[in-house]
DNA sequence: TGATACGGTATCGAGTCGAAACCATTATTT
DNA sequence: AAATAATGGTTTCGACTCGATACCGTATCA
């Protein structure tokens, strides 16, 4: 029995330990809680379907209730704006407000990690994205979760031509960086089992 | 210009978050907080130099003073036990209680975590871990804080013999048992630059 | 048209958390 | 030896998180 799960939790718990701090410290300029630097953070990063309260919280792990509260005091400092979905009048949509960009660009919450990354190799990286990412899949499944990720990497992901994107699922057509950012409806491509796998040392 | 190390920050932050919501329903019986599990998690698996309230709460990311609220809830609700250090008295000591121990067995905090890896190859993992480790280890010493390592692997474990050990820093007989609990005096083992590198693929 | 589901908000209470003041003990300086 | 500083922990305070629950308006389905 190999106990290196284990320790690769201790790890991944760890690091987030120190990035929470690290966003603590980020946001205390602006009074900022943890949660609100990482809400910002994915607000940034979420494309047309994932920038809803409700996405938000499932991706935070928060209850919607919560998530409301957070957005509420990011909303009275002007770091994020809300509008109305046309559709449906009851879903909330966000973006960030210009001061919240702005906010980002200043304080760079991610600058710590990008450091600490500099001597890894981008091979390396790679391998241990991967091995997280099955993690993570699994443990979302496990739950029944939204598993979050990039839009180009999903399974109704569609390219139309050179330059022309779609969404096979909502139907829309997307903007080649919108097909960089994060979709809580992604869904895994189907190609079977086995995918890669990294080389023994 | 590489992102993958953003995606990889994007992975073990919310890989973290899961468990801190798995580690929240583990502790809803016993009304504990997720911070409250994990101080158990990481006291099951200190050693004799780490089993002080400064050092947990360097571990968990906290002010001594929050650190100390928590220890006074643990102890009022029997997981834990505190006793005073004879050599400096002014130090306090602790250890999970008989039934703090029993809790740990019971909700098996980590289990969801062993679960989500089982499919994964112990040799990407390790590669994972490694890579994670180093991250950790620039994170740390960019910010000046301790590394916590398993004593086995620090640079002042020696081996007496087959079945003796030795803290060279601190001058204590070690257990075997306890050569593989977490240390907050760990330090690296100047192996010089290079060690390790993965495979391409 | 009703019943039901759903997205979001409001309210409440227990508890986290950092900051700062404080206490007892140990270490250092003079 | 006496004064001073440093150190490990605790206490107190106030702002805030967070889940639970109740609630409101909109959408969906019978």
């Amino acid at each position: 029995m190999d106990k290196s799960p284990l320790v690769l939790l201790e790890l991944v718990e760890r690091l987030g330990n120190l990035m929470r701090a690290e966003f603590r410290r980020a946001g205390s300029d602006e009074q900022l809680q943890p949660v609100h630097v990482h809400a910002l953070v994915y607000l940034a990063r979420a494309n047309r379907y994932s920038n809803t309260p409700q996405a938000m919280a499932e991706y935070l792990g928060l209850t919607k209730g919560t998530m409301s509260q957070s957005l509420l005091l990011l909303d009275r400092r002007g770091l994020i704006e809300r509008y109305q979905d046309d559709l449906d009048r009851r879903v909330v949509r966000l973006r960030l407000s210009a001061s919240g960009d702005q906010f980002l660009n200043e304080v760079q919450p991610q600058n710590a990690w990008q450091q600490a990354t500099r001597n890894i190799s981008p091979n390396r990286i790679r391998n241990a994205v991967s091995a997280l990412r099955e993690t993570l899949t699994t443990l979302q499944s496990d739950n029944g979760g939204q598993p979050f990720g990039a839009c180009h990497g999903c399974r109704h992901f569609e390219r139309l031509s050179a330059r022309a994107y779609r969404c096979g699922l909502m139907g829309d057509r997307l903007s080649g960086p919108e097909t960089r950012k994060i979709c809580w409806l992604y869904e895994e491509r189907g190609t079977g089992v086995g995918e890669e796998e990294d080389e023994d040392e």
